[in-house]
This record gives C-alpha cells, sequence and structure tokens, in this order.
DNA sequence: AAACGGAATGAGAATTTTTCGCATCTTGAG
DNA sequence: CTCAAGATGCGAAAAATTCTCATTCCGTTT
C-alpha cells in the first residue's frame, strides 16, 4: 500500500482510496460486497463514505486493481488482484468460494472467441455447488 | 404452450403463467430481463404486472423451465430452455449474444468440482468481448 | 510555505431492480 | 356449482447502486 500504487494507476492517492486499498490488502477475507467493505471498514475505524467505497471500487477496477464478480446473489463482490487471473467455484449453501485455474479452459476459451469472430476483453466462470463440508452437515 | 406443461412442472395453469410461457416460446429475442418481458408483452396486448413477471420467472427457474443469467449488467436476464445447455459470448459493445458448447470445457468443470469436494449443482461460463460487427465499426 | 484550481469526498436524495403485503380474483377438486 | 388454496395486481418497501452538489483535499505553482 504506497501511494505509488495509486499514481500508477492513474489516480491521485487520496486518503480515501488509501484506506480502502489497505483495507482490501489486510482483509483476510477475499470476496466482499461494497457493503462489507463499508461495515467492515467501519468496524476497523476507518469511516469511509459508502458512495465513495462504491465510487473507489469502481475505480479500482477500471485500473486493474481489483475484479468485480456477478456472482449468484444479485451484488457485485470485489476483489484485490493479487497475481494471476483465476475462477471460482461457489458453495450454493453456506457461500464459501475456492480459486482455481485451468490450462486447458483457458485455452478453449480463447479459440472459443476466436471462431465466434470476438476479440475477448474478459471472461468469467462459476462453479456452483455444494462443498464438503455443508455435504457432511446435511 | 400447454397447460400439460405447466402442469408437469408442478404449477398451476393460470393465465398470466401461460401467457408469460407463450411470449417465451414466441418471441425472437432469446435472452431477456423481467423489465423487457414486462414491456415487449404489453406492447403485445398481454397485461401481466410486473410483480407477476417477476414471480413466474422464478417459479420457471426452479421448475427448470428458464434459466437465469447474471451478466454484467447487474440485473437477471431470463431465457427458455430448449434442448441442450450451452454458455455464452457476449459482446460489451452492442450487446450481442452468441451461444456455444465446448465438451471440453464441461468436462473440466465436472473434473474441478470432483477435486474439491463439491457436489456441482449448476455453472456459468461468460466470455466477454467484441462481436465482428462491432470491430468493423470501430 | 501559502495559494489556487481541479478533482475527490460525504451525505442524502434519487434511480434501478426486485420483493412484499394484502385485498381481490382464479383455478382445480369435489 | 361451490369452495378453499393459491395466484395476481398494485402500490409500498427493500436492496443495490448512482447522482447531486456543497465542502474539502491534493498536487502544482508561486
Ligand atoms: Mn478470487
Ligand atoms: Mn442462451
Ligand atoms: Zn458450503
Ligand atoms: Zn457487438
Amino acid at each position: 500500500m504506497q501511494t505509488s500504487d495509486l499514481k500508477k494507476a492513474g489516480l491521485k492517492a487520496t486518503l480515501p482510496r488509501m484506506k480502502i486499498l489497505n483495507f482490501l490488502e489486510s482483509s483476510r477475507v477475499r470476496h466482499m460486497s461494497a457493503e462489507e467493505v463499508y461495515k467492515a471498514m467501519l468496524e476497523a475505524g476507518e469511516d469511509v463514505g459508502l458512495a465513495t467505497i462504491y465510487r473507489v471500487l469502481t475505480q479500482f477496477e477500471t485500473a486493474g486493481l481489483v475484479t468485480r464478480h456477478h456472482f449468484e446473489e444479485g451484488h457485485s463482490v470485489f476483489e484485490l488482484n493479487l497475481g494471476e487471473h483465476h475462477d471460482h467455484i461457489v458453495c450454493v449453501k453456506c457461500g464459501h468460494i475456492e480459486e482455481f485455474f485451468d490450462p486447458t479452459i483457458e485455452e478453449r476459451q480463447h479459440k472459443i472467441a476466436e471462431e465466434k469472430g470476438f476479440d475477448m476483453t474478459d471472461h468469467a466462470l462459476y462453479i456452483y455447488g455444494i462443498c464438503a463440508q455443508c455435504k457432511k452437515e446435511a
């Protein structure tokens, strides 16, 4: 969390933006809605307006600092971009999320976009199911 | 569009449900939001309340008659289930959607769910990009 | 270090999407 | 045909997100 990270992303290094970036970097929870970020920051004593959370997360997304996900819950979920792209498998019972990367799938996706004449800009793969834990408890 | 289709799905064959199912079956547009279904039906002289559209589409989804998609627009998009499962490639410029099915990807998904200890219930793959048409117009 | 201009923030209002509550109307069983 | 359970419509309410605009902050220039 350096002001330079924001500068590099073409964003002014403002206090709210620093706080949000810091929070995301230090949070053990990797996938959070804007509302969740807002509340968690409040509890941590970092008071940033909800509208600003929304604005900044969207700016971070545009700058490539975070990824926005559209799971089945009907609201956006954000994740700080560390390292490389990955996809998600989500438990529909408890919300537990695991990440994975499959080169074969990635390659097929590029091939399909090409075949269809698209310039691929992005892609998202979500697998839904019941996690091992929830299966046991059933 | 038979009352039997609804009965089979465990739903009473009510007039609004019949109208909505008919509309979906006869619509040239395959992927529509609740609002779009509502407006299109109004124009077609079939007046069904918006709340009912939402309720019925959700019931149809539960019954397996339609699929609900979560594209990047922030609202649900519905599609009548004809034949078999498929995934989508969406143009981020014009909204054009093409469908595809890739056995290799499907198989890898099952494998991944298995490896992670999940009982897979569903999955969604969205590829985003610029379609051939929009590339030309750029 | 003070000043300035443009950009960012906060708070609440406003939008957008979806759900709820309840009085009224239908459907399907008997 | 009658009746109860269930469905619909409408407007109110929720939930998620964006917008407005007065105030504040950041970065650059004196
Ligand atoms: Mn992730
Ligand atoms: Mn489709
Ligand atoms: Zn679980
Ligand atoms: Zn296009």
